[in-house]
DNA sequence: ACATTTGACGAAACCGTTTTCGTTATTTAG
DNA sequence: CTAAATAACGAAAACGGTTTCGTCAAATGT
C-alpha cells in the first residue's frame, strides 16, 4: 500500500513528511496550478493529464491539507455536531453508537467530524456562529428535530447547509413542505401501526398510547402511527385511551395509571419511547400486574436496557450507526452541490421481541377490577402522590 | 459587546465578515508581522505596541483563523478524541455529559473537539496517524486507560501530547511513575474504602468485592481501595469474597451468585460497577432477596438508570462533565508547553444515598441457608445455567 | 567620541492550496 | 490562407497568518 504506516515495534519513529502538492507537481514536470485543477476537475486540462495526475497522487500517496484548501477556498471538509447539554436526555441513549456512525462515514471521506455543545438556543446560535466565521466546519448535523425548530431555521437563513434526524412538522395533520430540508429519519409511523396491529393479533382490543413531549416532531410521527394502526385494525380511537406529552420514566408511570384507572381500561399500551415504558414497569411491580399477561406493553428505541429488565421490553431498535452514516453522507453530498434523488429518507426500525406483550390474560373489565383492588389494598399513597389527571 | 450576533429576527442575515490581520494591521499603521508577534508575546516588539495591538484586537473582535496559523506552524488549536467503537460499552454511560464538557472547555479556550471512531487498535493507529499527519489535531484525550495501554505507547512514541483519563499501572501493586503522563482521574481507591467502611458500619463483617476487568486500571484500582477498606476495617480479606474480571450484569450475577453459595457468604458486596451490580438485582429477584436488607450491595458510576431501579443503587458518582472540562484544559496547557504543578489530578467520586444497603437482616450463616433453600426451590434451573465457578 | 550592542519595527519569504490571467499551440471558421 | 476561437498549460497572485531577516535609531560600553 501507498499507505505508510507506523510499525508498531519501530523505536521514536516520527512520521513520515506528508507530500505536498508541489512535490507532486515536480515529479510530474508540471505546475502545481495544473495539479489542482486537475484533482478539482477543472475542464481546461486535457483527459491525459488528468490521469496522469490522479495516478501519481495515489502512488505518491497525496493528501491535500485540509487547512490550506480551506484559507482559499472558505471550506474545512468538516461537518459540526452540537450536542444539547440542556436537554433533558434522560439514559444517555445511542450517543456512542451515533457518533461512531458519523465518524465513520465522515472519515471514510476523508472529512472530520468536530462536536460542540450547548446549553440554550441561544448558546447555539452563538457557537454555531462562531464555527461557522472560523471556517471550522461547513455544515451541520441536526439531532432531535422540534416541531418549529429553531436551530434548522437559523442555519436556513445563515444559508448554512443543514441535514435532519427526523423530519420537520408544521400542524398537527401536515408535514412541512420545506423543499430544501433533507432528512433522515426512521420510520416512527410505520413501527407504531405495525405495534397496534401485533397488539390486535394477540387479542387485544383496547389499545392505549402514551405519547411523547410534543415539542418534538417524532411525538407526532408516532402518535399518527397509532391512530394509522388503530384505523387499520378497526378498533375504536378513544381518547381516553391516549396521553401525550410524557418524558420520564415517572411521569411514564403516571400516564400509565391514569389509563389503568378509566372506565374501559386498556389490556395493552403502546409508549412512544423505551424510558416511558419503565413507567409501567413501575406500576406493574406496585400493583402486581404481570407485563406481557395482565397488561402487555411495548415502545419503541430498543434501548440497551430495555432487554435487561424483565420481562425484556418489546420495542423497535433504531440503529444510530446507520443513521449517523447516512446522516454525513447526505449532509457532504449537500455541502459538495451533489443533486440526491430524494430529499427525505426513511429507514424502517427493526422489531425487538422482547416479553412484554402477548395475549390478553383478562379482559379490559377484569384488568379494570384487578387494578382497583390493588390500588385499595395497596393504600392509596402512590395514588395521592400521583394526583389528578388534567 | 464587539461580538457580532445574528438577531433572531433579521431576514436572510449574511455573517459580517470577519476581520483579518491585515486590517488589524492597517488600522493601527503597523505591519502585520507586528501584530502576530505582539499577539504571540514575541519579545521583540514593545510593551506599548503590544497593548496597543491587544486593545485594538479585542475591540475589533480579531479572532485568527486557525486554519492559516496551522498551514504555518503545524498546530490546528484542536484536540482529538477517539471513540472505541468495538469496546464493550454496555449502557452508553456518561458520554454525553463527557463531549458537553470537554467541548465546553476546549471553546472557552478557542478550541475545538474533533472526534473521531476505531474499531481496533490497528484502527486507531491509522486514525491517530491520519489525523495528526493532516495536523487535524494537536493532542489526544484518552479514556478508559487499560493497564498496559498501548495508544498511550503509541501517542508516546509519535510524541503526540496526550492526557489520559485514568491512571497507568503497571503491575499488581505500583502506579507507573511515568513522569511524561498526565493523567486525571477519580479517586476509585478513596470511594471503595469508603464504600467498605460503611458497610462496616452498617454491621457487617463479611464484605465481599466484585472487580471489574482486569485490563482497565480502575479495576485494580478500586479492588485496591476495597483492600484497603478491608485492613482498616479490621476485617478479614478472604479471597473466597473476591471475584474479578466482571463485565456484564449476565457476569455480574454469576459472580454474586458463587458468593452466595459460599461456605460463609457476604453479606454486603461491593461492585466495580453500577452495571455489574445489576446482576445482583437479578439474582435477588430470582431467589426472593431483599436488597438492603438480606444482601447489601453498592456499586461505582452513578449511572442515571441506577436511580430508576427500585431500590435505588447505592453508588459514587462521577462528574464526568469536570472531568473532560478539566481533562481538555490539561492537555491544551501540556500542548502549549505550560508547567503544570502536578502530573496527576484527582478528583473524590460522589457518594449518592440509594436504597440498596443497610443494616444485615441476616447473619452470614442465615443468609446462606435462605440462599440455598430459595435455590432448591426455584429449581436448579439458574444454577444449571451458570455453571461452575472458574 | 566612536564602535558596538540592543530595541523595535517593516519588508518579504513562507506555509500549501486555489484561482485568475496570460500565453502559447492547435483548431475551427470564413 | 488568415482571423478568431479553443484547448491546455504555466506564472503568479491570492488566502491569512507566522517567521526570518534586514534596517535604523537609540542606548550602551570604552
Amino acid at each position: 500500500m501507498e499507505e505508510n504506516q507506523v510499525r508498531s515495534d519501530g523505536p521514536i519513529r516520527l512520521l513520515s513528511r506528508r507530500v505536498t502538492i508541489s512535490q507532486l507537481a515536480d515529479s510530474l514536470s508540471v505546475s502545481k496550478g495544473t495539479v489542482s485543477k486537475a484533482l478539482n476537475g477543472y475542464s481546461d486540462v486535457s483527459g491525459r493529464t488528468k490521469a496522469r495526475v490522479a495516478e501519481a497522487a495515489r502512488k505518491m500517496g497525496y493528501r491535500p491539507l485540509s487547512h490550506a484548501q480551506a484559507i482559499r477556498t472558505g471550506r474545512s471538509r468538516s461537518i459540526g455536531l452540537v450536542i444539547q447539554a440542556d436537554e433533558y436526555d434522560g439514559y444517555n441513549l445511542f450517543l456512542r453508537d451515533f457518533l461512531a456512525g458519523i465518524s465513520q462515514s465522515t472519515s471514510k471521506m476523508g472529512w472530520t467530524l468536530t462536536v460542540a455543545s450547548s446549553n440554550s438556543y441561544q448558546d447555539f446560535q452563538q457557537v454555531v456562529c462562531r464555527m461557522v466565521e472560523q471556517h471550522k466546519v461547513d455544515g451541520f448535523i441536526l439531532p432531535r428535530i422540534l416541531v418549529h425548530d429553531p436551530r434548522y431555521a437559523l442555519l436556513k437563513r445563515m444559508e448554512i447547509p443543514s441535514v435532519l434526524f427526523g423530519r420537520l412538522w408544521e400542524s398537527e395533520d401536515d408535514l412541512i413542505a420545506d423543499s430544501e430540508a433533507i432528512c433522515y429519519d426512521i420510520d416512527g409511523e410505520l413501527a407504531f401501526a405495525e405495534a397496534v396491529l401485533r397488539m390486535q393479533k394477540h387479542g387485544h382490543t383496547r389499545i392505549g398510547f402514551v405519547g411523547a413531549p410534543s415539542e418534538y416532531t417524532y411525538a407526532h410521527i408516532r402518535r399518527n402511527g397509532y391512530i394509522f394502526g388503530m384505523e387499520k385494525a378497526g378498533l375504536e380511537i378513544d381518547d381516553k385511551l391516549i396521553v401525550s406529552d410524557i418524558r420520564t420514566r415517572k411521569n411514564g408511570a403516571q400516564a400509565t395509571q391514569w389509563l389503568l384507572e378509566t372506565e374501559e381500561p386498556p389490556t395493552a399500551i403502546i409508549f412512544a419511547t423505551d424510558e416511558i415504558a419503565m413507567g409501567a414497569y413501575t406500576v406493574a411491580s406496585q400493583f402486581n400486574l404481570s407485563l406481557g399477561h395482565d397488561l402487555s406493553i411495548s415502545a419503541y428505541d430498543g434501548a440497551a436496557w430495555g432487554r435487561i429488565m424483565s420481562p425484556a421490553l418489546t420495542s423497535y431498535q433504531v440503529d444510530m450507526g446507520k443513521a449517523g452514516r447516512r446522516l454525513s453522507s447526505l449532509l457532504i453530498g449537500r455541502i459538495e452541490g451533489k443533486k440526491l434523488d430524494d430529499q427525505e429518507e426513511i429507514a424502517p426500525a427493526k422489531f425487538i421481541r422482547g416479553g412484554t406483550d402477548g395475549p390478553p390474560a383478562l379482559s379490559s373489565y377484569e384488568l379494570g377490577r384487578k387494578f382497583r383492588r390493588s390500588v385499595n389494598g395497596n393504600g392509596s399513597q402512590l395514588v395521592r402522590q400521583i394526583g389528578e389527571r388534567q
